[in-house]
DNA sequence: GCCAACGTTGGC
DNA sequence: GCCAACGTTGGC
């Protein structure tokens, strides 16, 4: 199994959200590397870090697993849409995404300077200087460290 | 609101 | 294929 930090804007779409809705389709991610992620790489059951950006303070709010196969993203073929690709079609769909499942809420978030500030967390992808992918790989002990710092017990996770 | 980092675009 | 300009991300 791998492990996944995916990014949000809280205001756009926060763990709240995904806890109310379950499952989201991942959608409107228009980088070819977070893309080729969700749909090279992720299978169901994957784990990943609900992080939150440009949010007050920034961190990790929560877990989220994926939920399925890839499937193209329905929003590059809209063009009411703001995530609209002219330049895809439905023969050759550009934007690939899976769906999240909502798994479980941090009681605190984890804050991006208290993942700073740990020794094995600080050296996540996600506090690299100028890391603005939304979606990264997580070592699968940077992801127990992070759920344990958070006060979130591995067997929660699984269950 | 600032600005560093960095991906993308487009002229050549 | 180079690279300058531009746009976006996201912490601060």
């Amino acid at each position: 199994m791998n492990h996944w930090l995916i990014k949000s804007e809280p205001d756009v779409f926060s763990i709240d959200d995904l806890a109310r809705v379950k499952r989201e389709p991942w959608t409107g991610v228009r980088n070819y590397q977070a893309r080729n992620f969700m749909w090279k790489e992720m299978k169901p059951g994957d784990l990943a870090l609900f992080y939150h950006s440009n949010a007050k303070p920034p961190g990790i709010a929560g877990v989220a697993k994926v939920a399925g196969v890839p499937y193209p993203d329905e929003t590059q073929f809209d063009p009411k849409s703001e995530y609209h690709d002219p330049k895809t079609t439905r023969e050759n769909p550009r934007w690939w995404l899976v769906d999240f499942e909502f798994v479980g809420k941090f009681y605190d978030l984890l804050p991006l300077e208290s993942i700073k500030a740990d020794p094995v967390l600080s050296q996540m992808m996600v506090c690299q200087r100028g890391t603005r992918l939304s979606i990264t790989p997580v070592d699968p002990l940077h992801f127990k460290r992070a759920c344990k710092l958070a006060g979130w017990g591995a067997h929660t996770v699984s269950g």
